[in-house]
DNA sequence: GTCTATAGGCGGATAGAC
DNA sequence: GTCTATCCGCCTATAGAC
C-alpha cells in the first residue's frame, strides 16, 4: 500500500530537485556561481527558502550537483560528436570531438565557466566530482588507442626529463598507450580549453573574427601535435 | 603658495588610491571579483565607505583599475623574461616568455583569474582595457619578427579557408609578418593560457604532478607549432 | 575629504507550527 | 515538507554636518 505512495513521493522529490537545479542554472547565467543564492532560487520557484534545505543542505551541495551535471553534459557532447562520425578515421573523429566540445561550450557558456573557469571562492569540490571531470578526456584516450592499434599515430618525441612523469601519468590514465602519447594528449587537452576559453571569455574580441575557421585551423595543429594526421 | 599644497594633496590622493587598490586586490583573493565590495575595502582601511566614492565612483571603476594593472603586470613580466635572455636566439627568448607568464600567473593567481578567468557577471570592460590587454602578446610578436628577419622561423602552412581571416589579423597585429605566422601565434597564445589555466584552476590535480617539467615540454611543442626551432 | 546616519535591499541559516 | 517568523549580518548609495 505504501509502496505506490513512496514511489510518488520519490518521483516528486526528483522533479523538485530537477526544478531547483534548472533554476539555479538559470541564475548562474545572471549572477555567476559566486553569488548563487538558495534564497533567490526559492523565491523564483515560489517556495520558502527554508523548504529548499530539504533538498540541498547548503549552497555548496547545490553547486556540486551543478558541477557534476556540467561535466557529464560536456562528456556526453564529446561522446556524441565522436559517435556521429564513428566510421571515420581517428584524425577525423578527434577533430569532431574538439568541435563538439567547443559547440557545447558556446551553447552552455555558464556551465563551461562553472567547471573550466575561475574556481568559486570558498568552495572546494569534493571527490565525487573527479570521475565526471575525466569523462571528456577519456574520449580522447579511446581515439588515440584506436589510432595506436592502427598505423595512424606518430608517437611524438619526449624530452628526457619528462619521462618519469609521463610514465606515471600513463599508468594512471591509459597504461596501454605510450607515455609520450599520454603526456602530449593531456597538454593538448588543456590547450584546447585555452582556445575555447579565449573565445568564450572575450579575449578574441577585436582580434579573431571568423572563429569557426580559426578554430578549425588551430585544432588541426593540435591534431598534428598529438601525432594524428 | 598653493602649488606645494596641491602637490601634497595630489601625492596623498595617489597614496590613498594605491592603498585602496592594494586592499581590493587582497580581497579578490578571499571573495573573488564578483563579490568585491567597496564597503569591505573601506572597513579594512579604517575609512568610511562613503569616503571611498571620492576615489572610485563605483565598484566597476575600481574593477577596471585592477584589470588594467593586472594586464600591465603580466605584460611587464613577459617583457622582463624576454630581457633576461636578451642575447639568446628567438626560440630561447620565446620559451623564456612563456615561463615568465606562467610564473607570473602562479604568483598572482587572483589577478590572473581577474583577466583570463570567468568574466565578472554584470561587468563590461571599457575600451581603456584593450591596449594593456595586448601588451603581453606584443612580446611574442617582437620575437617572431626577429626570427623572421633571421633564418629562425619556419612559416607554417595554412588551410586555404583561413587565408582571408589571417590576412585581416596580420594587418591589425603585425603587418610585417606573414599572415600564417600571425594566425598561428594567436592560436598558440590562447593555448598557452589553456595550460596555465588548467594548472591554476585545479584541472591538473591528480593528473599532472611534475608541473614544471610538464609545462616545459608543452611549451616546446608550442614553439614548434609556431615555427620556432 | 571625511564623517555619521539613513534608506532600502540582499543573504544564510534556524526554530517551531502545521 | 512546507510554511512563517526571526536573528544577524551583509551590501550600494546618498544626504548633510564638519
Amino acid at each position: 500500500m505504501s509502496s505506490t505512495a513512496h514511489g510518488a513521493r520519490a518521483r516528486a522529490r526528483i522533479e523538485v530537485t530537477a526544478a531547483i537545479k534548472a533554476e539555479a542554472r538559470r541564475q548562474l547565467a545572471e549572477e555567476g556561481a559566486a553569488k548563487l543564492s538558495l534564497r533567490a532560487v526559492a523565491r523564483e520557484l515560489g517556495m520558502a527558502s527554508s523548504a529548499l534545505y530539504r533538498y540541498f543542505p547548503n549552497r555548496d551541495d547545490l553547486l556540486t550537483a551543478l558541477i557534476i551535471d556540467a561535466y557529464d553534459s560536456v562528456g556526453e557532447a564529446a561522446e556524441a560528436a565522436r559517435d556521429a562520425v564513428a566510421d571515420a578515421g581517428p584524425a577525423v573523429r578527434w577533430t569532431a570531438v574538439c568541435e563538439g566540445v567547443r559547440r557545447w561550450a558556446l551553447g552552455h557558456p555558464h556551465e563551461y565557466a562553472l567547471i573550466y573557469g575561475t574556481p568559486v571562492p570558498g568552495y572546494a569540490a569534493p571527490d565525487t566530482t573527479v570521475p565526471p571531470a575525466g569523462r571528456g578526456a577519456m574520449v580522447f584516450v579511446g581515439i588515440l588507442r584506436d589510432a595506436h592499434r592502427g598505423p595512424g599515430l606518430a608517437v611524438p618525441a619526449l624530452p628526457a626529463g619528462l619521462e618519469p612523469e609521463a610514465v606515471r601519468m600513463a599508468a594512471d590514465i591509459a597504461p596501454d598507450l605510450p607515455p609520450e602519447v599520454v603526456a602530449t594528449m593531456v597538454a593538448v587537452w588543456a590547450q584546447l580549453f585555452g582556445l575555447i576559453g579565449f573565445e568564450l571569455f572575450g579575449q578574441f574580441n577585436r582580434v579573431v573574427e571568423d572563429r569557426d575557421t580559426f578554430f578549425r585551423h588551430a585544432v588541426g595543429q593540435l591534431a598534428r601535435t598529438v601525432g594524428l594526421t
